[in-house]
DNA sequence: TTTAGTCACTGACTTTAGTCAATTATACAG
DNA sequence: CTGTATAATTGACTAAAGTCAGTGACTAAA
């Protein structure tokens, strides 16, 4: 990972990409996330080849949109008083994101980008540093859970975390193919409460 | 839901339609479902607007297909001996149901699949009925657990039931994303064993 | 300064999914 | 048997994503 050095040639490109970022952006927001290329293009005065020069294909702009949201979890979990059980800073992050995910994000971006991770026209080492942040937050959570006593102490913390990340990207999934019909946060807070206290008796 | 009148005429949309159903699946073998529409109906000898006269788009075929796959869930669920315990049944069953998805449906009908129930110009009612027989299957063996007194009495059979099925559909999303890297029935079991014995301490 | 090479950029082109008005074949009522 | 309704089928057409050989402005090395 070298950084280019800022000659003309770089920063025009910059420029040009940034305008058909711009675009973009307006005219998802006035015609959705179903606008043409060739309208992108036109609106930024560049080529269709130089548009398909900045991006792989029309997922990768989209992509980089959602990966730049700032979706503030991290502040909210630093922001939770830190003298309540472990099960509920779970259960309340985990809500969080799923308020985010509604209603900030929202369906028709979840569900490109979840179809965008399938067909990986994608680069998603940027999808995969969002995971990371996310993957602390919930390893943090449950080491405290173990440290505490709430949780069991046999738990193999790094695989629970990826679980509960898991869980929510699976009821993302199920959001997606069941909308309007699904209620995403009461799910995954049912799933949570499964996982938390188990199925089995004693 | 009205059966129609088997006459010619009917005989011979059947016919047609087999005849697209066919070919697809021969070029499908051949080139990988990358294969073109116009391929398919080149094969099959019919028009265009014939293929889109029995399938609502390209995914719609697959679906069906897919939805045609004889997966025998059902005959592995009765075959168990009714001895074991339901918490056994249930890993089983599941262990089960992740092989065929790996081995007999295969990675790429399973992205295929997953992408079309995103972006669903389709009829999803022939998913919904596999889901039924897969959900009969779990709610029979949650219950029987509720019964012996392996699970909690408090369970609501039914909607641990879905939960289960929908753990299957998030992990094999993850499969979809993570392919190679990811296996699919090593993280359902601990998935499973996590949900049957929960995070927190008794 | 000259010159070879790089890189953003161009736009016509290919490919493919999906549409629809027109056409043909069949069923059915009187 | 005749005319009319209905359903299946046609294929030219649209729309849209993505490609690639070519262009010229800019960089960097001699």
């Amino acid at each position: 990972m070298e950084a280019k050095k800022e000659n003309s040639r770089v920063i025009k490109a910059a420029q040009t990409k940034k305008r058909i970022y711009d675009s973009a952006l307006i005219l998802f927001k006035r015609h959705g996330f179903g606008t043409s290329v060739d309208s992108i293009v036109e609106m930024a005065g560049v080529s269709k080849g130089s548009f398909y020069s900045h991006y792989n294909s029309k997922f990768s702009l989209i992509i980089d949109y959602v990966n730049n949201l700032d979706l503030g979890y991290a502040d909210f979990f630093t922001s939770l008083p830190s003298d309540i059980p472990p099960s509920s800073m779970l259960i309340l992050v985990t809500e969080k994101i799923m308020d985010v995910i509604i209603n900030d994000v929202g369906i028709d971006l979840i569900k490109l980008s979840y179809e965008a991770q399938i067909t990986k026209t994608v680069n998603t080492d940027i999808q995969l540093s969002y995971d990371r942040k996310l993957y602390q937050i919930y390893n943090q959570i449950i080491q405290l859970g173990v440290q505490q006593g709430e949780f069991k102490s046999t738990l193999d913390i790094e695989s629970v975390s990826k679980h509960c990340i898991m869980s929510i990207r699976g009821i993302t999934y199920e959001w997606c193919i069941r909308f309007p019909d699904f209620d995403p946060k009461d799910e995954i807070i049912k799933h949570l409460n499964l996982l938390l206290s188990g199925i089995k008796k004693g």
